[in-house]
DNA sequence: TTGCAAGTTAAAGTGAACTTGATGTCAAGC
DNA sequence: GCTTGACATCAAGTTCACTTTAACTTGCAA
């Protein structure tokens, strides 16, 4: 097969992540891959996928420790299938649905909030600390259309 | 009344934030308030409403730069009343069904890519850099009930 | 053979929202 | 007067997911 192996920027691309991303994600342990005569970095094809799934589990919004962790879950010396994948990624379902319920907690309260103007420490369902864990945590500032450059 | 004025303290105790994170507000130019004769932070009690308003921002997800923009639409020597917390408020909710919104097609995304268990860069709807925007951004990492110590 | 893009490393920087630590002051109760 | 606890400032540290920088090497084409 024509090359079989990739050179990161390669893998850069295909995947549209950044090359230093990748080296980070290796000194992280979440890719691994080879090293030519010269001491550069062959990817093999299947990480393309592996990195497939970790853009997808960060949009999730997992982070690279958890995904680490559910990486690890994934056959050894087995290229991973269908089937593993699969079951890696069903895990997310009752997350986005557990951050779309707690989103829409978070709007109703603001309707009636907002019905009533109050704001209030004592009497306002908005501001309700036990109710933060649903929304994002520090440093969660980009909202829908609003990516840095 | 008794106790006109708060300490930082008790701004704390009351508002449910911790007391560096108040004074880190104030040199932000979040909230504001005096000194006493010996130099201590003392709030009026409607820096009570700002800080929960300021809380209940970041709940929404914007960041604190956002939340400055907005507080700046407060009139300046009247202290706010519930007609100005309401239109500020009010500009949040779009904001959390567009959230919503990209959550959904997420979850729809996902579900048919665990029904053909894909995962492919190529035909993968989950694998998709423009939905990206739709997840939260770097640095967003606790899940619900995923709070630090 | 020369030139240049693409790769290598380690270390430091980024940004957001705070927290922690060191060191010193203030105010109240005893 | 003394202890105690709450408060003051300022600098530096934390977390996460990277990016940037600097100095150097590799590999391919002209």
């Amino acid at each position: 097969m024509t090359d079989a192996w990739l050179p990161i920027g390669e893998l850069a691309r295909r995947a549209g992540v950044a090359a230093s991303a990748l080296r980070f994600y290796e000194t992280e342990g979440l890719i691994a891959g080879g090293r030519s005569a010269g001491g550069r970095r062959q990817y093999p094809r299947h990480v393309l996928r592996r990195v497939a799934f970790i853009r997808a589990a960060q949009t999730v919004g997992l982070g690279l420790a958890d995904i680490r962790s559910a990486l690890a879950g994934l056959p050894d010396e087995r290229t991973p299938d269908k089937a593993d994948w699969q079951r890696l990624a069903g895990a997310w379902q009752p997350l986005i649905d557990a951050r779309i319920a707690a989103l829409q907690r978070l709007r109703d309260q603001l309707a009636s909030c907002i019905g009533c103007g109050c704001l209030s420490l004592t009497a306002c369902a908005l501001y309700n600390p036990q109710d933060r864990a649903g929304g994002l945590g520090p440093g969660a500032r980009y909202l829908a259309g609003d990516r840095p450059a």
